[in-house]
DNA sequence: GGTGCTTGGTTAAACGTTTAACGAAGCTCC
DNA sequence: GGAGCTTCGTTAAACGTTTAACCAAGCACC
């Protein structure tokens, strides 16, 4: 494998010629510039990213850690995030460096380790908790890294996040433009912060619409199918007056929960009860009836999220520190019977 | 940060001492051994991976690249998959760099320029094809590598793969033990080498059931919700003595469509028509019907993967070079009718 | 024709490890 | 009591870059 004394053997110049040339931090006459390139292409010349490292204190990696889903859920977004991510890093050459952190004991002492060893340069972080301690050791360290989620309001730290408040409100105007006034939402625990978010869209939806929101309309409990099956249950053993007519998920696998259960009465769901999920699980086009859902911009995401650690890595400030983007209302059959199920193409044989 | 320097100071030695102390590389007394331990522990220090890596070749990496889903496809295992070999990676000091391949216009190319960047120390790799031009360079390249998936059966190289053919056979012999004769297959076009795996596995275990085979039960096209759709549609238009009563799917999501397409023609299924996928999609067990399907050991995969890539990075042979894992036949109400949809436990209020 | 500036390049140190080569001290053995 | 071995450390080179410091030559200027 040829190294930079090989080209500047090649070339007829100093190594650090050849440095300067190729990385293009100090004047060189046109005509050595030539040779030391020419020489470099032919032997196929590529710096060495440790040695380059060792010396410049850079590692050219970012580390993205994630939690994996619990209890065999899938991650929806990480596909499409990473991808999206490793292509804007490798833009501007750098790589990703992948942390599932569900087999770390301790979180923090992980960062520090990866940190310490010099292997990561910035942090990406996702599933961000309100007083994330993750987020509290990078800001004391001085660490830059970038958030997809926020947390604490009083801390200030660069993140990029969906505006699920917006997502919400946009479901409650959905359903209302469609006739419903009772409408209910399934929530997480308390102490989500994207979950109290979402909700927080459902009220301001309400409000905005006029309409009065009573408590049995809330119902929480943890992620899951069976949660979400359990509380479409309740919600329909209210009495007739209270018993709402459309019912509003933070998340899809619980809005299948609920159409389950729904179905399972015997309730033509889209017709007699409308459901709206978040997320756009893959396979929510593909359910009967296909769900009506909130798409986040994950792609987007990937790339703003580099965009900024990259800024932040050069010292500079990112011209927005908090980015907040809007998710997608994709309107399906839950919500619309006049959409049809089968709404793919039917190909010709 | 403190470098070996500071550790040789404190421990009064000097850092040869420091380094062979800690890679336990050199016999050294109990006592100076503990002035080391001790001094490193009271400094916090942690070797650069970087300076480490220049030295001794290697960056205690490795590449993983995948191909992201077309289409909107969700890529089932990604999560599942990177999880367990990080960890696996983890517990001997190695990490794991993140490579979607989607974006990039000569795959090879990129392989080598990782390689000779030394950012990695070897690859894995899945969703391999026949005549992958990736396994024929790093085969040629000499790189160390392990793949998930087989290739070309002319190439020796170290995989961990799936037994598909075992997988359709136990689809098959879990049919035939219900009473089904007319079996038929939805598969992949020709080429996709797990693909015609799985269709020679339907073929034997039909063969194995004494069961006669007709060419019209198998119906081939692209991996999609709709093809399956349509193959259903025309597996349901053949004459009754040849219309099948069971559908096997090379794919969930192809399954899927075929259940759907069962549905809007009001065929029970799981009652008039059972249906079996492939993968185990994470909603798989919450469609309605729940869809009977082969889960991969995918956790185990990649904890294999990664044991045999370290192996190979020491310079041995792993005692297995070729580990083929049988999927696992999850049972539920699409063949069962007796199985009740809602397998899921109702809590109590 | 010295002074001072610019241009275009070189020299050499540094980054933090690993590890081969060396060596001092203590022991065994004849 | 010296040869030879073992034990336990040290010294110093090496890995492949980047970059500060330096320098020679050319030129302008008074």
């Amino acid at each position: 494998m040829a190294t930079i004394r090989d080209v500047a053997r090649e070339a007829g110049v100093s190594i650090a010629t050849v440095s300067y040339v190729l990385n293009n931090t100090k004047h060189v006459s046109e005509e050595t510039r030539r040779k030391v390139l020419e020489a470099a292409r032919r032997l196929g010349y590529r710096p060495s990213n440790i040695a380059r490292g060792l010396r410049a204190r850079r590692s050219h990696t970012l580390g993205y850690s994630w939690h994996p889903m619990p209890g065999g859920q899938i991650n929806v977004i990480l596909d499409t995030f990473l991808e999206s991510m490793a292509a804007a890093a490798a833009r501007r050459d750098y790589h990703i460096l992948a942390y599932p952190t569900s087999t770390l004991s301790d979180e923090v002492s992980f960062y520090q380790e990866v940190l310490e060893a010099e292997r990561v340069d910035a942090f990406v972080l996702s599933n961000t908790n309100y007083d994330d301690p993750r987020i509290r050791f990078l800001m004391e360290a001085g660490v830059p890294f970038v958030a997809f989620g926020r947390a604490n309001p009083d801390w200030d730290f660069p993140w990029v996040d969906v505006d699920g408040a917006a997502g919400m409100r946009k479901a409650v105007a959905h359903l209302v433009a469609l006739g419903h006034q009772r409408i209910a939402f399934i929530a997480w625990p308390e102490g989500s912060l994207s979950g109290e978010e979402r909700l927080r869209g459902y009220r301001e939806g309400m409000a905005a619409a006029g309409l009065s929101l009573r408590d049995e309309w809330i119902v929480r409990g943890e992620a899951s199918h069976d949660v979400g099956y359990q509380a479409a249950r309740e919600l329909m053993a209210l009495p007739p007056s209270l018993r709402p007519t459309a019912i509003i998920a933070v998340m899809d696998l619980m809005a299948v929960g609920a159409i389950n259960a729904l179905l399972d009465q015997g309730i033509r769901v889209g017709q007699d009860v409308a459901v709206v999920g978040f997320d756009d699980i893959p396979l929510a086009r593909y359910l009967r009836p296909s769900l009506t859902t909130l798409c986040q911009p994950i792609a987007e995401i990937g790339e703003r999220v580099i965009d900024m650690v990259l800024t932040l890595l050069e010292g500079e400030e990112p011209e927005e520190r908090h980015v907040l983007l809007e998710p997608e209302l994709v309107v399906r059959a839950s919500t619309q019977p006049n959409i049809p199920n089968t709404q793919y193409p039917i190909p010709n044989p």
